[in-house]
DNA sequence: TCTAAATGCTAAATGGGTTTAGCAAATCAT
DNA sequence: ATGATTTGCTAAACCCATTTAGCATTTAGA
């Protein structure tokens, strides 16, 4: 007793509302309250529901996300601006972003900036000019011209892991400087002092500062010296030879360094790379933490001692935050900045210096 | 002498092809042709052309890319699916597949499917109702079915990694068989006869399929017979436990094993662990050889032998492909299959036993 | 002078949903 | 019997860019 689909409900054409209204003789509108569960509270009969789902589920009707995004200003998507996705610290927390979202019926368009400040900031226009709901950005701006912008506008987003010490802005982190503090005092009180630190130059980064404090003030606190000598920057665009380089130095010198830490995972991994091209033991002749655990670090020998972030509490509170920008944007809601503990995992690579 | 524009430009407002063509007093059709560089063959004055751009220029208009694309059934983003983004491997895929697709003007959207059959198949029609261009899809599934109907609908899509041997349709992979067989042989030519291998189970997915058979015919061929004992089987829900328990099974035995060829990087790192906490060196008591070969097998202490897939020519030619196929749906192009060489890479986790 | 062609531009339809404002018919109250 | 409500539904506007079809006006040609 149906009416005639043949004519619209071709193979292989995707079929739309106004296709199911003319069928059953409704209006678009009808259909689309019905199957936005609006049907109820605009007084729409039970029966005429259940036709208009059952038509609905037979043809397997999808709505055109486009000219529902259109309509409703809304993409159901949040943009993932990073260094590098395929840094094992972005991809990890991509997929717990990525899982999460899911749950809210988002999902991820993830960019890697290159640490290059007009790489990201193209990215972040073009996120926008998609009409992506929300960010979520570990930034390598130097300023944070654009995130005002964003945040005059009501653009939702949240900073992770970077953030802009002068910008009211939502953010989530692991507090960089007592990890940091806490490996090297580690280091010290297993008795070395000559501890070498790898960081990253030119740094205009927080992440990266906050941890260079944490390892210049624990050892002043503990009467030890520093030494310029011992503070390594690499250059960012060159990690593997900026590491191989620094470490010969190291050990040219008459200075007996019996640690080095180094402020992300990515050095870590060069600076193991290069103590065994030089054949030089861990932790026998050189002790090593790292900022960042990675699962990695688990599985040689020797285990990798590191400060390790919380990555499932740095997306969930991520997402968390986002959502509720997306569903407030207008409502001028507080800012939040969400600090996490960081947490020194102690392994086989560090080793007491005490006889 | 300009119209006034205060009306309609407000801060913070993203203004519309109307907002422009209002305040010029042109049509918007007059506005969207110049602004696509249509002005010239349309016969639109220079100077018109001039006063258009300007505008668009001063007030950065961007034009909203969800009515652009309703109106043109596009939306210059591809879907990539794999099993999970946190693996090395998928996410240096993705990062240049990224790089690759934003050459093009395109962006691409991850999504990670656990293994998990309904995941995926979910996954692909999230993606199919946001209308992205095209897919990218390293598979789970064990049947084609999906991808027959998408193919019948022309829908443009390229399999990376995996694929399904009854299926006409594109795929960029490697020669997972003889790179398997290269490294056994290796192995065998080195003197070693009692080999393991660890595998994936339940297997359907090609590659494991195809690997695994490398495994066995080169033993055969060296005339060492093959022992289902030696074939492990982990389950891919809990590598761990199950390279742990496989692992000790192997050593528990009276069968001296020598070797451990283990079918991807995950299988690698976990028998790594293990082999570390039984404090088994690597390679003086067991040689070891994987499949995949990713950056941290060359970081580490002793490095790790494995198989190297191109992965910058799967992301290029994958790129390509899915480029050719968006421009030409309708145009019934015929299928590409292409397989890379994967090459082996020895380094210190294999000896050679003979005396 | 009058038609044909070129020049410069525009109205309206389109894509596919969501939402506002409101209409017709049926039911109820008085 | 008549006005007030309720019930059930719809027309049309809207979101914004693209594109088709075609309209004036000017210039060229005969």
């Amino acid at each position: 007793m149906e009416a005639n689909h043949s004519s619209r409900f071709k193979r292989g054409k995707k079929i739309t509302l106004a296709d199911i209204a003319e069928s059953l003789n409704v209006s678009k509108t009808l259909v689309s309250l019905v199957l936005n569960n609006k049907g109820d509270q605009n007084g729409i009969s039970k029966e005429t529901q259940r036709r208009v789902i059952e038509i609905a589920q037979r043809f397997d009707y999808k709505p055109n996300q486009l000219a529902r995004g259109l309509r409703l200003g809304k993409t159901n998507t949040v943009g993932f601006i990073v260094a590098d996705i395929s840094n094992i610290f972005y991809s990890k927390l991509a997929r717990m972003i990525e899982d999460e979202l899911n749950k809210f019926g988002y999902n991820l368009i993830i960019c890697s900036s290159d640490e290059k400040l007009d790489k990201e900031a193209k990215m972040i226009q073009f996120l926008r000019d998609k009409h992506v709901d929300g960010l979520i950005v570990s930034s390598t701006l130097n300023d944070s011209k654009i995130f005002n912008s964003l945040a005059d506008e009501h653009y939702p987003f949240v900073l992770i892991d970077r953030h802009f010490p002068n910008l009211q802005a939502n953010y989530v982190g692991v507090d960089n400087y007592s990890g940091s503090f806490q490996a090297v005092n580690k280091l010290i009180s297993l008795g070395h002092k000559k501890i070498a630190i790898l960081s990253i130059s030119p740094s205009h980064i927080s992440s990266v500062n906050e941890r260079n404090e944490g390892y210049f003030d624990a050892l002043k606190k503990a009467g030890i010296g520093t030494d310029n000598f011992l503070y390594c920057q690499i250059p960012f665009d060159n990690i593997k030879g900026g590491v191989d380089w620094a470490i010969k130095e190291l050990l040219r010198s008459d200075q007996e360094i019996s640690a080095i830490y180094t402020v992300n995972n990515n050095l870590a991994l060069h600076c193991l790379e290069t103590l065994r091209d030089l054949q030089i033991s861990v932790p026998d002749q050189i002790s090593l933490i790292s900022f960042d655990d990675i699962e990695f670090f688990n599985f040689v020998s020797p285990s990798i001692s590191a400060i390790s972030q919380p990555l499932d509490e740095i997306a969930n509170q991520a997402v968390r935050i986002l959502m509720k920008e997306i569903n407030h944007r207008d409502d001028d809601i507080s800012k939040e900045r969400v600090i996490l503990p960081a947490k020194l995992v102690l392994r086989e690579s560090v080793r007491s210096l005490a006889k």
